[in-house]
DNA sequence: CAATACTTACCGACCGGTAAGTAATCGGCC
DNA sequence: GGCCGATTACTTACCGGTCGGTAAGTATTG
């Protein structure tokens, strides 16, 4: 009765958790938009209507698909990280869970990214206050990190961004069945963010000599 | 004549151009799917056949968008870039410049990432051919630091599309009015980029420990 | 008179969503 | 065990609205 087959899509192995699901996957393929209702019924063999005995609407459907994903953020990243004290530990551990859930199945997390427009204006902002949360936690653990002199002279702001962006790409170009093995690309791709963030004491001479064709100020 | 106010958007200052730079920003703001020919129209104070006019149908009106950013691309980051010898100082340029044109003025380079589902079979070829281009180049300069030693034991690949989303996501969360200066998210995401490239030395003892809670096969 | 730069009026297709009906299943009662 | 009404899980038929796109006409300009 609990066998979560791929450990990600544990949305109900009922007739509801089926439509979720498949709704998440569709709307991770075409977009929200461009994604109809009937298109969804007929993927789990329906018609219309019928589909919409089991969900209010579009926007319902799509607000549960996020809620769904940010649970599993909170309970697959943050809520162990937060149990981690070292910076670079904490930072490492994010990172690599992030980019390991998005490596295992994309589909609710990358519509998380991309797809908030399609919401409600109180879904929306539920969701946004929760995005802030992970940012903020995320920034933190960069704060503690500069705390011990560990960070790289850059804005905490941008550089929660940058590794946020690094990260959630990976739903754009990572292909399960290709070439590279999840667990290399999860490795890599946290080595390259933690490597990143820390001031390694090298101080990069290069950045001083400066390629910068135009000067900033003072 | 070439008075090109804000060094971005050169679409043409006669009605053509401010159609397709009126258009580049609405579709950036909104979505290609969310955004109607009728809306475009009315920004640029016509009814929508009055557009026609001028445009053929709604997707050429989007590749010539992506083309336009493409082009941009291709002669503000690539061209010069080819240029510098020095691998390090070229993936410096290539971050910096394109973070620039980011931050500069998102448009028609955000809709570039995002709207590919929107073009025709032969367009999107077209522009993926491109993109892959950018990226080969991408991936070169980390090969060429790769061959002086001086580069991360990581895949090329994986580096590259984490050298492109971390700066790709500028589009995503920058804004012009805000806080930080366009030039100190330029500096900072460029730090971060190219300190997540370098072998520094130090190796990284801390990923050998590993904080990975699950074991991953053998 | 012809080309340019539009407008009003309209088209078929498809969208999200619903009203109303129906076949199958179920607990409860004699 | 057999019948019954309610609930469950849908279906067919349809709605108003919006979309991309067009046919046909018109005012302005050279």
């Amino acid at each position: 009765m609990d066998e979560t087959t791929s450990a990600l899509d544990l949305f109900g192995d009922d007739r509801a958790g089926g439509i979720y699901r498949t709704a998440a996957q569709i709307i991770y393929e075409k977009g929200f938009d461009a994604t109809s209702m009937t298109e969804i019924a007929e993927a789990v063999e329906m018609t219309k209507p019928g589909l919409y005995y089991y969900v209010k609407g579009k926007k319902e459907l799509l607000f549960s698909i996020m809620r769904f994903a940010m649970d599993l953020l909170d309970r697959e990243v943050v809520a162990p990280a937060r149990a981690i004290s070292d910076p670079e530990q904490r930072l490492r551990h994010i990172i690599q869970q992030h980019a390991r859930l998005l490596t295992h199945e994309a589909g609710a997390l990358a519509i998380l990214i991309d797809e908030e427009a399609g919401l409600s204006d109180d879904d929306r902002r539920q969701i946004r206050r929760r995005k802030r949360n992970y940012f903020a936690f995320l920034r933190r653990t960069l704060e503690d990190l500069r705390e011990q002199g560990r960070l790289l002279p850059v804005d905490t702001t941008v550089a929660a961004f940058s590794l946020l962006g690094m990260v959630m790409w990976i739903a754009r170009w990572y292909d399960t069945g290709g070439r590279l093995a999840q667990e290399q690309v999860v490795a890599d791709v946290t080595e390259i963010a933690v490597a990143g963030m820390l001031n390694t004491g090298a101080a990069s001479p290069m950045a001083l000599l400066g390629t910068l064709p135009k000067n900033k100020s003072a």
